[in-house]
DNA sequence: CAGCGGCCTGCCCATCAGGCTAGTTCCCGA
DNA sequence: TCGGGAACTAGCCTGATGGGCAGGCCGCTG
């Protein structure tokens, strides 16, 4: 089990940096347990860049928890009746929260709203 | 070459499958050169999941060139109308796209079609 | 207590979205 | 030369969407 469990991991490296995507190819190099990944391979995980766009803060956005559970429903494509059903309120109120959110996140419609929110992190899609 | 200029590279562990990362903390914490971040700690680089869920890759989903067109500006939030305007099509040929998209990314709506894009990579928002 | 913000509901209304069928060109490959 | 796919246009129609307005309930705080 524990061999078997254990496959070699993938690492994909996709870093813009050239210096440091090369200093991290390096380190992971040698370590056994893990393998870096041929270009266009499948990977396990990835490495990525962190401190570039240094995760635009303005994810203290504040929105209310009501908010947020429309907003990944939102992102799932959930129409106001869905969103409804789902969160056991009226569509009233459920349209009530979509326009709170399109206000708060400077968007013209719902798919504007999502892609605002997953831009800045306030969402993962 | 590397030691005195390179600072230590911190490295976010940011997956959620649990065996997987505990793995990955074990092979790359005995690693000189980087280190793992502290929970909350801004990092220099993030490990995260690559292994597709549902595996499909980019290259799967075959849209024509005025379908991309179409995909972008939605994801801007565009409505048919301006997404007509933009192209210089009729607000009909737009709406023909938008159901070509539909159709090809499985989506319910055009909220829904930017999110299965943007997951999928077809598009970055 | 009074005020306030979050949450919920109702109704009206103009617009938009998406599904339908049906037609046109252009261009590529069999 | 013909078929077929891509791109484009069009009409019609129902349901969804979003804006505006007004109200009620609850918990917190000055």
């Amino acid at each position: 089990m524990s061999e078997a469990a254990s496959p070699v991991i993938v690492v994909a490296i996709e870093i813009a940096d050239p210096g440091l995507a090369d200093r991290l190819a390096s380190l992971l190099g040698v370590v056994s347990g893990l393998r870096l990944a041929a270009p266009g391979e499948a990977a396990t995980v990835a490495l990525i860049s962190r401190d570039a766009p240094t995760a635009v803060d303005v994810s203290d956005i504040d929105l209310t928890p009501r908010e947020r559970d429309v907003l990944v429903l939102m992102a799932e494509g959930a129409s106001n009746k869905a969103i409804a059903r789902q969160l056991g309120i009226s569509v009233h109120t459920a349209k009530f929260h979509v326009a709170s959110l399109l206000d708060k996140l400077d968007a013209t419609g719902r798919t504007d709203a999502v892609a605002h929110a997953a831009r800045l992190g306030v969402i993962n899609l």
